[in-house]
DNA sequence: ATTCTTACA
DNA sequence: TGTAAGGA
């Protein structure tokens, strides 16, 4: 409305909406401490860097991070800028080497259904 | 209508 | 996290 007003003022709904998620999320999120926007009254008011936060936790989220390693790095957000840094390198780390252990797996498992399925194959043609 | 908290699944 | 309940 006013030209330079409330671009960085959103409502819980807004940020569901943005996002695709919902304010229940929200609400959990800053439960647990990833997330303090203000209040007025009680009803939470979020700012752009809240909302840049989120956009970080659904980031750390969709990369398989949990709450917990989410919530370590952005504690980190405003002081120790390297710190954070090298927790990240650390969390990142972590989580790579715990992808390529799954893919090793699946790998594995692939590996060991091709080779029921080429048996099974196999019976199939000396049968029917 | 929308949001808030609490509690249970 | 969804859903339900009871308020503001």
């Amino acid at each position: 409305m006013t030209p330079q007003d409330n671009r960085d003022l959103f409502a819980i709904a807004d940020l569901a909406r943005e996002f695709g998620i919902s304010t229940r999320a929200i609400r959990f999120y800053e439960a647990k401490g990833l997330l303090a926007p203000e209040r007025v009254g009680a009803t939470r008011v979020f700012r752009r860097r809240d909302r840049a936060r989120l956009i970080l936790i659904l980031r750390g989220k969709r990369l398989g991070f949990s709450l917990r390693d989410i919530s370590d790095y952005l504690s980190l957000y405003d002081a120790n800028r390297t710190q954070q840094v090298s927790l990240l390198i650390g969390k990142v780390d972590e989580r790579l080497a715990s992808l390529e252990t799954q893919l090793e797996d699946l790998q594995t498992t692939i590996s060991e259904l091709k080779e029921i399925k080429k048996l099974a194959d196999d019976r199939l043609d000396k049968a029917g």
